[in-house]
DNA sequence: CTGAAAGCGCTTACAG
DNA sequence: CTGAAAGCGCTTACAG
């Protein structure tokens, strides 16, 4: 059942039932009706989407690539919220998002192997296989929270900015014995003056960026917690526990679920927030504001950053010059889960406590 | 850039090159070996994936179909784990997930147009453009959580044996003034005696179906407050608003979301829950078990969901049988925010009080 | 192990 | 307004 089983059924050629499905103005009214009304009548569904893909050039497909698999991806309701905005977008205009992961496992690597226009890569190294299959197919590429790549328009937040906001505030409040909580770096309680600071996350790097200058400005040297991970995993949350034997008064953890995770280890040792520790988020995650004590954390535009993503795609494929914009802008937002410092209690070990 | 320009670069036919790429028992390993290097030496990316698509008559992609747009479903934690579980095993198995907008604005129908193996269809009716389009095209289709459809398998939960525990829950609580909250069914606030409780979900069909039923045994004739639309809406929040200027004892949601609708609503009037108002939602939603009070709820396995459509639909991609599996068990989850009705406080109109 | 032939189902200029 | 020709870039049996 193809273009040909129709024309033969009409009496006319495949091209012209061809066009009365994609160019109706190439044709009578009347004639276009009786073809696809023959065509339904035979069950015809429709030109085949491959074929037109192939002869048009054009498969109305978007690829989407995140972090790790999708199923990593969307446990994490930022991603979520980001795969949400473009879809919208990119389905306002016509095309569907496809999801790939980046991680080809079983041989596949549907960067390389799925018919797309173009693709947007969501917090990625330049260096993993699926950013590298897309460049060599010469696709319109997006890159969002991710490395810079010469020629590769970049969409991302000031992470920079929001993070000295955050870290300012603590200091502001009076805090001066601050733990810092990241992932995609390898840091177990040690002073940040001890270790090295880099990290393969250009979203971490940005937010550490951020909290250092501010911190410094302070004299303020925090304890970095992390892992080699790039999500929350066994190990920071081990890292953690450790970080709360001696607690710190404040918290600056690289994302609102990090930050969750904190505040829930703290009320399983009874350790009050913010009344024994301060904890700051990123992202206001919709859980930001409805937990108890609501999170204190920096807010970022989700939805303008999956509309920017879709629209800087839009244009290349309109191929329009690319163009990076500015990054989207950061906001602190103050809600419970910081106070100031209480004095220090004294501990049981302390000299000074007790006869 | 083609297997042609390979081949004759290497001075070989086009198929030897194609075999290099697809089929590597074809040809010596050493002889493979050129034409790799001579591909990537050339900046060739490998097979384009439209033409081999075309000629395979295989894209490596299945479609998912929500009920709205994307961005619409996106919003529901539930949905997102489904996409979530599908799009991971799917994954695994070598496929990937393209999201489907079911309703075609600007003429682009997605499910007609894009080129794609399978689908997934969630929460949708059979009288949908989409579903419509996948039909005619012959493909295989999975239905999620949608009115049954002959010759097409279907994935469920056990919404009514979920809802009948829910309503038991409460009248052995000892309730009997009970509101039902739902969408899909246009009610404001009036006894479920007086209206016809038909609905266009599937899932709500079956949760009242449950509901109803415990209900019933009871002798209890609940209150209905319900919108025409698939998902909380200004109209349903003003009729909770209507619901709450005379709270009954409890209130039986459609979802968790619309239980936290009703909780939080009740809080900005200083109804107590669970003192004054008990709640119960429907999903076990990841907030359920972070709001305070921790919402009792119904829950179900959406990654046992995800997996068993992901699997259904692979089983038909390898041409087997289809099979609807059983409906996936649903299970009570009694939290902080549902108690036994306390006493009714004397009403300001009611006769029996002051004077 | 290698290649010539046929085919996948459409669309795009272009000529009439 | 309609159609003959060329082409999109690959793969699948099959013969040698």
């Amino acid at each position: 059942m193809t273009l040909k089983t129709i024309a033969e059924h009409v009496g006319v050629s495949r091209m012209t039932v061809s066009n009365a499905f994609s160019r109706p103005d190439q044709l009578s009214e009347d004639l276009r009706a009786r073809i696809l009304s023959a065509a339904d009548d035979l069950g015809y569904a429709g030109p085949d989407p491959a074929a037109r893909a192939l002869a048009r050039g054009r498969t109305g497909v978007i690829g989407m690539v995140l972090t790790n698999s999708p199923r990593d991806a969307f446990t994490d309701d930022v991603a979520v919220g980001f795969v949400r905005a473009v879809a919208g977008s990119l389905g306002d205009a016509g095309y569907s998002l496809v999801l790939l992961h980046s991680s080809g496992d079983n041989g596949v690597v549907p960067a390389r192997d799925i018919a797309m226009d173009g693709a947007i890569v969501y917090s990625c190294a330049p260096a993993m296989s699926a950013f590298t299959a897309l460049r060599e197919r010469r696709l319109p590429i997006v890159n969002v929270e991710s490395l810079p790549f010469p020629g590769v328009p970049d969409i991302g937040i000031d992470d920079a900015a929001g993070a000295y906001q955050a870290a300012k505030h603590l200091v502001d409040l009076g805090h001066s014995r601050i733990a810092i909580v990241v992932a995609a770096l390898d840091a177990d309680n040690l002073p940040s003056s001890d270790i090295s600071l880099n990290t393969a996350s250009p979203t971490i790097a940005g937010r550490l960026d951020g909290w250092m200058r501010a911190l410094e400005q302070a004299g303020v040297v925090p304890t970095m917690i992390g892992t080699p991970g790039l999500v929350i995993d066994a190990v920071l949350r081990e890292r953690i526990d450790r970080m709360l034997d001696d607690p710190p008064t404040a918290v600056l953890a690289f994302s609102d679920l990090a930050a969750l995770e904190v505040m829930e280890r703290a009320r399983d040792r009874d350790i009050l927030v913010p009344e024994q520790i301060s904890v700051v988020g990123f992202d206001d995650n919709p859980l930001a504001a409805r937990v108890s004590p609501a999170l204190t954390t920096v807010r970022q535009d989700i939805d303008a950053k999956g509309e920017a993503a879709a629209q800087v795609l839009l244009s290349l494929l309109r191929e329009e010059p690319a163009v990076s914009p500015p990054r989207l802008p950061t906001a602190l937002v103050v809600r419970a889960s910081t106070s100031r410092p209480r004095d220090r209690a004294p501990r049981e070990s302390d000299p000074r406590a007790g006869g």
